[in-house]
DNA sequence: ATAATGCATTATGAATGCAATTTGACAACA
DNA sequence: TGTTGTCAAATTGCATTCATAATGCATTAT
């Protein structure tokens, strides 16, 4: 049994013999909704009324309710006893509580990768890496920060720690939403594009120290940007 | 009526007037299974049957898979689409990736301590780690354990980020189910009284850099005991 | 005119009901 | 003997229904 099982394992390929998803509604849903709101599609502050995304999605209110105490729990929504449930405002004190948390994840994550990175996943973000600063050079933000992204998420993954990878994901869902970048001034892009250069270096290098200590202070660096454009456009 | 309101609060007493507290069942209910299963009263890998549980605690299945769900997202249970809910195990492995995640942590966690701490808290905490070596000096586990988590839990809130308190308590959960400090060797004992002597005049002394370095090999340090408990027990 | 009160409407919290899926047992068959 | 197929019981996922609290509005009193 053992081996008609191996044997289909090898001959169906990767994944043919992975479970069929069938997914759960509320775990749709969730998905959906936490989507919306890291995008932006509900604004920060609304209310969430049942019946309206009930409509929305065609679904009965179980599974969306389902749903929503996960994201309260993820800390998308604010869950009001008897009132209702609210995208989660995210305000200064927030962000500046968060990236501290975000910067000691990244930090660890820099030095576990260096510990088990390959030379293939090294040169894939290297590659990465040079559309992102080709984007920089063209002055295309948005594919910019995607790749940017990319690359952070790269090291996470070359980690090998699901758990790291899990609660950053977990921030970043909350902070995504407060997309100052296109705030960022050019001075600053300039910098960012360097310390990703330094990142680089280092993981190239095998380097985990400078690695943490480098994606701490980017994180840090990418804060105060955030700070900035906060204050002033307030 | 401004008046009158002054003085019903004066007169009923602190309380009387505070908001009455009215918690909805799923909330409840997610407190008290995430206790029975961080206290190990669900054993991991059992199934939880809807049924059972909504008997236990005399309530429906709505607000008990609610209730599920949120845990699910903490992952303290598996939810199997159509197969219901299982206490996740903790492995190894688990435990592998659980606790550099917490290790960075409170690394973090120590260093904002001691930016923020107020010499009423420092003592306080003294004052626990005192109780905590007498516990020690007589031997008394379970009190030393109590007092143990104590002392880190205050120096988490000194902190003063809840995000982080956050975060870190949802791992102290998963974790706290593998409880092998029964195991605990003398030696080991020992050498952690020692760590929290040197943790405790790091906080005094307000050296963040050095707080962070103690309790993340503190950290280090308690997982290879319980590493070594769980390869001795298999 | 303004503020407070009572009522109707609406939304949320929880329970119940129903369809679909899984599970376990037992029989048929190679 | 071991495998496969079928079916009943149990369990889960979701929709619906009922109960309760919150909200909006009209009325009334000051």
């Amino acid at each position: 049994m053992s081996d008609s099982f191996t044997s289909l394992e090898q001959s169906g390929g990767a994944g043919a013999t992975a479970p069929i998803q069938r997914r759960s509604l509320h775990d749709e849903l969730t998905d959906r909704l936490r989507h919306l709101i890291v995008e932006g599609d509900l604004v920060p502050g609304a209310k969430v009324p049942e019946k309206q995304l009930c409509e929305r999605f065609g679904v009965s209110r179980t599974p969306l309710r389902e749903a929503l105490k996960v994201l309260a729990s993820e800390g998308l929504v604010q869950l009001r006893p008897n009132r209702g449930a609210v995208v989660s405002q995210i305000t200064l004190e927030d962000l500046e509580e968060t990236f501290p948390v975000m910067g000691a994840l990244e930090a660890l994550s820099g030095e576990l990768a260096c510990a088990r990175i390959s030379d293939r996943e090294t040169a894939a973000i290297r590659e990465a890496h040079e559309a992102m600063v080709e984007h920089y050079e063209r002055g295309e933000l948005a594919p910019y920060f995607r790749r940017n992204q990319e690359i952070h998420e790269r090291i996470l993954q070359a980690a090998g720690n699901p758990t790291l990878t899990s609660l950053h994901r977990g921030l970043t869902g909350r902070v995504r939403r407060a997309r100052y970048m296109a705030n960022m001034s050019a001075e600053r892009w300039a910098r960012a594009v360097t310390e990703h250069e330094e990142i680089m270096a280092a993981l190239e290098a095998r380097d985990g120290p400078r690695l943490s200590r480098i994606l701490k202070d980017h994180l840090a660096n990418k804060f105060e940007t955030v700070r900035a454009a906060l204050l002033g456009s307030d």
